[in-house]
DNA sequence: GTAACTGGTTCTAAAATAGGACTAGACAAG
DNA sequence: CTTGTCTAGTCCTATTTTAGAACCAGTTAC
């Protein structure tokens, strides 16, 4: 009974699970935006048991998020890095962080704070903008199935969005 | 040898993860934007085993994510809506379907595509704005641990961050 | 009333994970 | 160049999680 597979279903957010919806791999690739290169970095970061650790860096090795590096000229080490689609996941941790910043943490609750270098100040809020420049939230938008293409202004399907009050 | 938990961890992409980064709980969330409501419906769309999705609906009421709702006046079926905490995940949901837009399909693929209502086009690009207007990437960004509250200045440890080229 | 549907629960087998033991090659000191 | 330590893994076992199917009580449709 192997996972079940979404690699090939055409909603893109069930890709991009697929691809690094697992236990670890999202917290590999923060590391590795915080700076992190090495093995034994990751495994210290992460309390990740080495065997769990090799599969998931081969895997993002493998779909072309994280590149291996010689770590000095020839023969030594070597190092992980991201490459343009590894770093093309900032957005994502950046909601995901925002998302439990306020949703996740007690008041008094300490946690650790992405911050913009050129201020010094916190980054500011991630927000969705719409085509008259207002921010979008999940009741203005709508997915359009791939076979509907020549259908574009097709309402949501199901209706309209229901949703508790707080 | 229990899932390692990160729900007392203090970086928040890491809580985050522990709440809603297991394997389904993001395509069940997904489907709830998408309008579904009943577990026939997300047991349909998802080809999930009707136990999982027993246990992810449970553990996403739990975290208050999502809420039951008695169907019609009293005693019937239930049906599973969205709390303001579930419909704050809406971003998560952008910025993973367009990351796969861009990085996950084969450029003849179909795909499905989130849409404006109000203008029916394709909704624009996420973008995380920096103080000065300009759009941040993750070279611009720190992480300030929670301990170094009185240091808000201080650069990214572990120095300047090195990927690769492609 | 009966048939079908809904929303589950329970079972088994397979897969993934945690944690530890072990190891080949790299590197550092003397 | 020899010894000792470090790095980056591999391999193993016990436990947990998952998939998939069978089963079942209450609800709705006919």
């Amino acid at each position: 009974m192997k996972r079940t597979s979404l690699g090939r279903v055409e909603c893109p957010v069930a890709r991009a699970l697929d691809e690094i919806g697992d236990w670890w791999s999202l917290l590999i690739i923060r590391d590795a935006f915080d700076g992190m290169r090495r093995f034994s970095e990751f495994q210290k970061s992460l309390g990740i048991s080495k065997g769990i650790l090799t599969a998931r860096l081969k895997h993002l090795v493998a779909i072309d998020v994280l590149q291996t590096a010689p770590i000095s000229d020839e023969g030594g080490y070597q190092e992980y890095v991201l490459t343009k689609k590894g770093r093309d996941l900032f957005l994502v941790t950046v909601s995901l962080r925002q998302w439990a910043e306020d949703h996740c943490f007690g008041k008094t609750e300490r946690r650790s704070t992405l911050m913009e270098t050129a201020s010094g100040k916190r980054v500011p809020r991630l927000a969705l903008q719409g085509r008259d420049g207002k921010e979008l939230d999940s009741s203005m938008t709508f997915v359009r199935k791939a076979a509907d293409l020549d259908d574009s202004r097709a309402p949501r399907k199901a209706g309209v969005l229901r949703t508790a009050e707080r």
